[in-house]
DNA sequence: AATGGCTCCAACCGCATCTCA
DNA sequence: TTGAGATGCGGTTGGAGCCAT
């Protein structure tokens, strides 16, 4: 079925229902649109992916943290498979996990990189759906709500066999076989998946680890392939890194109208963490309403009207003033051979 | 062309858990 | 230690697109 990569089929089409914050200040429900995603981006650029309700409390956004949270897991984050259907080996993969531990979505999805536990979820829900009615049974009700929160994750947790089977995990997409293949399991993601514009996300995302983080790989030969043959492990990617160079791009161009040597490991979020992190709003939100904007997230220009960025050829060389705890502000990816201690943040 | 069922998925809600003062 | 706020998680809902009739 061909649709849309998700979230825009409706962009523009929210329902815009608003509620009533404590205090009075109306709470924004429903879709977002492109400026509140281009504010909320904005958020984890100067703060990393967290202090989620300073977006409201401090008035950059009319949205509740845990929406702006969820809009951030669910769409915005740069390592999501978009638009792209749930490959034979991740369906297989989804069945073994959710028999072993239940429907532990988040602890699911960390074996499945580029899904969100929304998408497996989705995609479980949905299954369950299409097997009740081949099947000729009703679907499993969907006012259950009097479940106790006890009840769920019912299939008993047991150590898992994926921990100690890493050949299970699904592989990176570099190793998917293709279609065709003696296996016949199709690319999860393949070139044409709307996956992002690597280059340009990295050098959009500068003031962290995001090459680092083992999520995506650089073609312009500055960098090695973070997902290499063996693993999507960010800590593998890591260590491939060359350090005598910086482990991003940094950027110079990602909103049109910044001006000329603002540099976001300069961002105030960085240098002082908090301490005038507002005034970073104030300087750069109506930039990023006024002039057209990279969002380098998406394959088409942004509907703000923004351009891709170019990266610069040279990487910068205040590298070294980055704070060295820029790059705890991402958890890691889960590693392929056994799932992470605890969740991602991502 | 109209229509109804199905699929997909964004985003909400409520509760649990975590963090920090 | 404790309570409030922040964050995480799972279930659910509703709407748009697709497709068969």
């Amino acid at each position: 079925m061909a649709r849309a990569p998700g979230g825009a089929r409706r962009r523009g089409g929210g329902s815009g229902r608003r509620g009533q914050a404590d205090g009075g200040q109306a709470v924004r429900k429903g879709h977002w649109t492109a400026e509140e995603d281009a504010v909320l981006l904005r958020h984890v650029l100067v703060h990393g992916p967290r202090d989620w309700s300073s977006i409201r409390s401090k008035g950059f956004l009319p949205r509740t943290g845990k929406s702006c949270r969820l809009r951030w897991v669910n769409k915005l984050r740069p390592d999501l498979k978009t638009g792209c259907k749930f490959s034979a080996e991740e369906e297989r993969v989804v069945l073994e996990l959710q028999a072993q531990f239940g429907n532990k979505w988040a602890r699911i999805s960390t074996y499945l990189p580029g899904r969100t536990d929304n998408d497996v979820k989705n995609f479980w829900s949905t299954r369950q759906k299409r097997i009740a009615r081949l099947l000729g049974t009703p679907p499993r009700g969907r006012s259950s709500r009097s479940r106790s929160r006890s009840a769920k994750g019912k299939a008993p947790v047991v150590a898992s066999s994926l921990e100690s089977r890493p050949a299970t995990v699904v592989p990176c997409l570099d190793e998917v076989p293709l279609e065709g293949s003696s296996s016949g399991v199709v690319h999860p993601c393949s070139a044409a998946t709307p996956f992002m514009e690597t280059r340009s996300v990295s050098a959009a995302l500068a003031p962290y680890d995001w090459a680092g983080s083992g999520l995506f790989s650089f073609d312009d030969g500055a960098l090695p392939l973070a997902c290499n043959s063996h693993a999507c492990s960010s800590s593998n990617a890591a260590a491939l890194l060359p350090f005598d160079q910086p482990p991003y791009p940094l950027l110079d161009v990602q909103v049109q109208g910044v001006p000329a040597g603002w540099n976001w490991n300069m961002a105030p979020g960085f240098a002082n963490a908090g301490a005038t992190d507002h005034l970073a709003y104030q300087e750069l939100l109506p930039l990023t309403q006024a002039a057209p904007m990279v969002l380098p997230f998406f394959d088409a220009e942004y509907p703000l009207g923004g351009v891709k960025a170019e990266l610069p050829d040279a990487a910068p060389d205040n590298f070294d003033d980055l704070p060295p705890d820029v790059f705890d502000s991402f958890d890691q990816p889960p590693p392929p051979v056994s799932p992470p201690a605890t969740s991602s943040g991502f």
